[in-house]
DNA sequence: AACTATTAATAACA
DNA sequence: TTGTTATTAATAGTT
């Protein structure tokens, strides 16, 4: 289909080469075209040029990842080897590293102890032992924290309690009466530690 | 090119439909492998009748998973999305269950206990108390085992020694000052838990 | 599947 | 590249 018959063999003139690369490879591209809406095909064509420049072609209503996708499933060829083949191995990575924790967790909670031998046991409790002294350590800081906190608001109550008393012997009992208003200009400017906390607990202990 | 002009438009005779894809479809992989020769291009051809049957043609010397690795470099796109998407997604899940399993593992090993509450310290220590519980029960259970074993061996030492004390009274203490002969008659016959095990400490003590 | 009249693709050329 | 055209190749409709 030319001036002349040609045979199907390389085309050793790169021009001309590049030449009949173009006008065929439009041709294929729209052979793939019109089969895929005449016969209502799925098809994909992916074509490179020998300088590597891309070109492609995928029926409509579809996409090359779909095509390949189902290429796939109907040749039984596996295509992503490459990507595909890395991410599994980061799975089963994972996965392995995801059982020896689960094993070692379980171990520290006191199950599937069966299979192990007394030493082993040794190991595990002595975990548990520095588990518990740091915990109790920590737990500790807790409790010292919270007795500080708790004698910092007595003494703070037995200030409030001081000062209510001082103003109740003043006489003006009614600001307090009215209860509690955040708004109300004594109390905004208040420092937030010495406002009235009215359902504090130890606040009339020690008055 | 046929007998008539045709409308590139569906085909709606279904045996017709199917006749001009046979026929088209031999025509695009012809053409696929020509251009691939003539111009030393990379093809790559996945057709899908509407029946679902494939057909595909790739230049030779590479692979349809290179031409494709090539495409996704080449265009950006990226193909696999399906399979791809859903190991990435479940590496991410793993993940996940890796660091919480990290994290509950730090903490029952006290580390990293200084963002916790008391209240979640609290958990911690239940849980540590609840592993060494276990793990003291089954300690025991070792530990109640080799006293028994202990037991059986000292008893049938003192078995052995009263029979060492007989034999010595019989006059017959060659046999003994040779020391150990696995492969002696009365050794090799003897049950093997009676045979004389000479480094044993217990041995001489109840004799 | 063949056949073949016709159209479509394209090799050589500009 | 793009366009033109003589030719070959593909194929629509038919057998």
């Amino acid at each position: 289909m030319g001036r002349g018959k040609i045979e199907i063999k390389r085309i050793e003139n790169q021009s001309n080469r590049q030449v009949t690369f173009s006008k065929r490879k439009n041709g294929i591209l729209k052979k793939a075209k019109e089969i895929s809406v005449l016969c209502d095909a799925e098809v994909g064509v992916v074509v490179f040029s020998s300088a590597g420049k891309l070109y492609d072609f995928c029926s409509p209503k579809t996409s090359l990842s779909r095509i390949l996708e189902k290429y796939q499933t109907n040749s039984g060829k596996i295509l992503w080897d490459e990507k595909h083949k890395s991410l599994s191995a980061e799975i089963d990575r994972i996965k392995k590293e995801n059982d020896n924790m689960q094993i070692e967790l379980r171990h520290l909670k006191g199950e599937d102890l069966n299979s192990l031998q007394p030493k082993e046991l040794i190991m595990i409790e002595e975990a548990l032992d520095n588990g518990l002294t740091s915990l109790h350590e920590k737990q500790m800081e807790h409790y010292d924290r919270l007795m500080k906190h708790g004698k910092m608001l007595e003494d703070e109550n037995k200030l409030l309690a001081f000062k209510v008393h001082d103003i109740a012997l003043s006489g003006s009992m009614r600001d307090l009466e009215l209860g509690y208003h955040p708004d109300r200009d004594f109390a905004a400017q208040m420092p937030i530690t010495f406002r009235v906390q009215p359902s504090h607990p130890n606040l009339q202990e020690d008055s």
